[in-house]
DNA sequence: CTCGGCTATATCTGCATTGATATAGTTGTC
DNA sequence: GACAACTATATCAATGCAGATATAGCCGAG
């Protein structure tokens, strides 16, 4: 999808290796993007096809031999423009909005277990993602964006998971099942 | 991964064939949950196999044959076995957020232009979930909260985006409790 | 010296997801 | 009568992504 762009994005600043890469996601860019390497490399070799980075390996001075990608000139345009497109909007399945979705299917009480566990689950995830290490500059901004949006949800689950059980009050859907 | 037990929860109320369902999808669980034709007959075909649905086809009355599918007792069982899991953190790559986390390789003018366009994007979005046709009970309420945690992120953007653009000449602030 | 853990490369399998295509009847419009 | 839009089934290819595995050298602890 856009993984290209995102690697484009940890080159930017520095060479790294592909190893060097996927251990900069896990510690920079948590919840944004995470990717193993069985996607990074040959991601890797795609970007070196289209002339977006190059590659100097170092001989196993010491330790393994290190496959160094930088940016080129082209690779560095080709972010700038991706940085400026218009960001096209979200969509990704959400299990955990599924779930919420369906919990008409639940007896009331199991309800009640429903909602705390999920949201036990979205306060352990916070706790995890402010105790990650300090990115600098806009990466720690993305990072707090994230919080501030898993924030926002568990509010709403507390607010409207206790105040508003809907049960038959809306339209019911006609079944349009005649035939 | 889960889209299994999103089908078995909008076979909860009533039966229905898979074109149904695919309409379903885009009508009630919108930014939740999507999927298309080629992933929903192997997942029905899936369902049973296992036993939690069943299936029964309507000759060509009027316009082409359909394929009825409704919950058995296993199906519906598991469908309430899945709600009351521990809900797994979501953990889904979000393209926006990274290219947030990428703002630095911008030079100032165009930073603004970006978090601008990513402002706009995030506010159609906004608006096109609220247009949304009410889907009843437990479903609009999970699209509230989705439309919640667009609109936490779009404060976040408006607020940090003009605050706080933090160069990286920012105060490296390393020192956190130490212990 | 050996073992476990870390750095580092890379591949394989399988499932998830998207988008395109094929087939075919029904309904409504001009 | 032609044509478009909708209902309805289903398959295919390509890509995205996760997890396991293979290889191999380095380093520190015991």
């Amino acid at each position: 999808m856009s993984l290209p762009h995102v690697l484009l994005g940890l080159l930017h600043e520095i060479p790294r290796s592909g190893y060097d890469l996927a251990r900069a996601m896990r510690e920079e860019l948590d919840p944004a993007w995470n990717a193993g390497f069985s996607q990074i490399y040959p991601a890797l070799a795609g970007l070196r096809r289209r002339g977006w980075v190059a590659l100097r390996v170092l001989g196993p001075l010491r330790g393994p031999r290190r496959h160094l990608y930088r940016l080129t000139a082209a690779g560095r345009r080709e972010l700038r423009r991706w940085l400026g497109e218009i960001p096209p909007p979200p969509r990704h399945n959400d299990e955990g909005l599924a779930r919420l979705a369906f919990l008409d299917a639940l007896p009331i009480p199991e309800r009640r277990k429903a909602l705390l566990a999920a949201d036990a689950a979205l306060s352990t995830e916070i706790a995890r993602l402010r105790a990650l290490s300090p990115a600098g500059g806009f990466r720690s901004l993305a990072r707090r964006a994230a919080i501030e949006e898993r924030e926002a949800l568990r509010r709403f689950l507390r607010a409207g998971g206790a105040a508003a059980p809907p049960s038959e009050t809306g339209p019911r859907r006609e079944a349009r099942k005649k035939r």
